[in-house]
This record gives structure tokens, sequence and C-alpha cells, in this order.
DNA sequence: GTCTATAACGTGATAGAC
DNA sequence: GTCTATCACGTTATAGAC
């Protein structure tokens, strides 16, 4: 589930920063945490955290290029597979639950509502994610149809934003309303789809 | 789509800085805006808001309840009008679509996300919100499976969940990809719900 | 290279003037 | 009843010690 550390790690303190930090952001948004949160948890003063991320702009931009290279290497390591195209659907499924169990949401979900308030920066580092995102869901349904395990019609690109609307839209509300919610809406994701 | 201000409104002050901090909410979340965005919007000092409200919290519990408030207003008349089940669903599609023209959420996304850091004071309200916002799916699929204007299987308050999941996360994602998403999403969940 | 002391600023809140 | 002056504190950021 976690990419390999690329050989040894910058630092320990800056690890363990973007540990929380992550945390932090996915259960309580970007403008929800602070350094001293930060701080407080890893027993740092904030100015130590300074040091490690210039602004906290930048921790923004580094936890979502976090996420996108674990979002590449998960992707990578699923066309290694050579999933058909439901499978390929149900692996993402399985991606999306694992925050579910965690009481996090997707980190687009947060960019999403935070969107207008967060730094130019974080917003460009969220665009390329949702685009990574969308192209793998697209390329999925494409192949799905492809070898006949879907049998929805009408747009490719169209059929990909359901499938992403529906997750992120189930991750949310199963935050409030518990796990089964979100079971529920992939039970009519795949009718709609033609799963078979 | 608003409500009558049921005569004579409070204060003109407590009610613009409702307004604003209405829009400010929907768009940059509960921890996005500070009292010192509203000041400095309406003209104001800080203070003068903590007159009209105590709290930060005070301000909003009063958003949510006002959300609710207005959504009360649009289900009565929306029952008034005595209509099948899809079209009542339609309607609620057209509600929310309201929001995506003022790139704006609906406050259930908001909540969603932040629902961990917000005041327990508005938590409550936010729940409450979604109960009612969930009763009227879960009437309108019920209605719509009697009058046969839906066809679709399954769990009834599933598939109000379903219904849900798909519009929030279609709100979201027209915030990031634009209005036609929204329209994306809708017409597989039209298709999912066998709408006649 | 790593972190501490401290500053500068933004934020929510109070007491009191009008 | 309404708002201004001011406060205490939390938050981000800098300069400099080790």
């Amino acid at each position: 589930m976690t990419p390999p550390s690329g050989g040894r790690r910058r630092s320990d303190t800056r690890h363990a920063i973007l540990l929380t930090a992550t945390r932090l952001f996915l259960v309580r948004g970007y403008h929800g945490f602070s350094f001293q949160h930060l701080a407080s948890e890893l027993d740092l003063r904030t100015a130590a955290i300074h040091y490690h991320f210039r602004t906290k702009a930048d921790l923004g931009v580094t936890l979502l290029r976090r996420f996108r290279d674990e979002f590449d290497w998960w992707r990578a390591s699923c066309d290694q597979l050579a999933l058909n195209g439901a499978s390929r659907l149900e692996r993402f499924y399985a991606l999306d639950r694992s925050y579910v169990a965690e009481g996090r949401v997707c980190p687009l979900s947060v960019v999403g509502v935070e969107y207008a308030g967060l730094p130019a920066a974080v917003r460009r580092e969220a665009d390329a994610l949702l685009d990574e995102v969308h192209a793998y869901l697209l390329a999925s349904v494409q192949a799905g149809r492809d070898d006949g395990s879907l049998t929805v019609p009408g747009d490719t690109a169209a059929i990909a934003r359901q499938i992403l609307a529906a997750t992120q839209g189930a991750l949310q509300l199963s935050r409030v309303q518990g796990a089964t919610s979100y079971e529920d809406v992939l039970a009519g994701l795949r009718s709609l789809l033609g799963v078979h």
C-alpha cells in the first residue's frame, strides 16, 4: 500500500512531520491544522518545522506531491497485474476504502471543498493529482469496454467522472454516516456500469 | 429559491454578516474564513460581529440552521406541487445545481470534509441537516417506485445514499473541473434509477 | 545541517463608549 | 441596542545559536 521510500530518507524529523501532517490534513483539512498542532504532537518547536518546510504552503505542496507519487506507484503496480477493466475499478475502490477505514477523506475531497482558499501552488498540485486519477479511471473504463467486463453506454470521460463523483461523495458520507454507506454507493455504481 | 424573511428582520448588519458568511463558508469552508474577512468585506470592526454572534461557533450554528430552514421551506413548497418521485429528484438536482453555478459546494460537503475539526454544536446542526436531506431523498425514491416513475431495484435507503453521494461528489468535482461534469454525473444517476 | 528564541501578524474574544 | 478600542492568544515566519 505504501510505496518504497526510495533509499535512505532525507531526515527522520522531516518524515515524521510528513506523516503527522498527512493524517491531520486528511482528517481536518488544510486550514484545520497548524504548525502548532504538528509541533505538539511531535514534541518539537514550531520553528523546527519551518526548517524542513519553509512555509505552510510548501508543506501543503509536498503533501499533495506525495499523494501523487503514491498514486503513481500504486497505478504502476496495478498496471503490471494486467487486470481487466472491472478489476481495475475494484482495485480503485479498495484504495478509496482504505481511507474510509481510517475516518479520512481522500485528498481530492479536501481540496474540492477548500479549493478557493488554498495557496495557488497547492491548488496546482491538486489539479495535477485530479488529472492523474481521472486518467486512471478513463483508461479503466475504456479497457473494461474493450475486454467486455463493463457494459455501460455513453461517453467514456463522462463515465469516469461519474465514478469519481460517486466515490468522492461516498467517502464524505461515510464519514458522517458510517462505512456501510460507502458500500451502498458502490453497489449502485457497479449496477450502473453493468459489471459482469 | 430563497424563503420569505418572515417579517422585519432583526438587524440589517446581522443580515449582511449572514449573507457574506454564507458565501465564504461555502466557498472556503468553516476554517477558511475569519471574522476579519467578514469585517473587511462589510467595512466593520471584527468586534461588531461579536455583538451579533457571540462566538464563531454561534455563527456557524446559525449558518447551518439557516440552511436547514431554507431546505425545510424548499421541501414544503415542493410537497405542495404533488410531484411524482422522479420529478422530486429532478427538483433536488436543480437545487444542487444552483450551488454549482455559484462555484460553491453544498454545506454538507463542507461539513463532510471538516467534520472532525468543527465545534460540536456545529456538527450537531450538520447532522440534523443531513438527516433531513436524506429523508427527502428517501421519500422521493419510495414515491417514485409507487408511482412508477423510477424502476430501480434494491434497498430504498441505500438508493437514497447513492443519490446523495453522487450529487455531493459531483458538486465537488464541478468546482475543479467545471459545470459540465455535474451534468455527466446526473446522466449516470438517471440511468441507474431507470427514470422514465 | 538542525533546531531554539523570538518576532510579526492574524484570530477570536472582552470591556466599555456611544 | 450597536459598535469601537483593546486584549490575549494562536499562527506563521525570521534570525541566529549550536
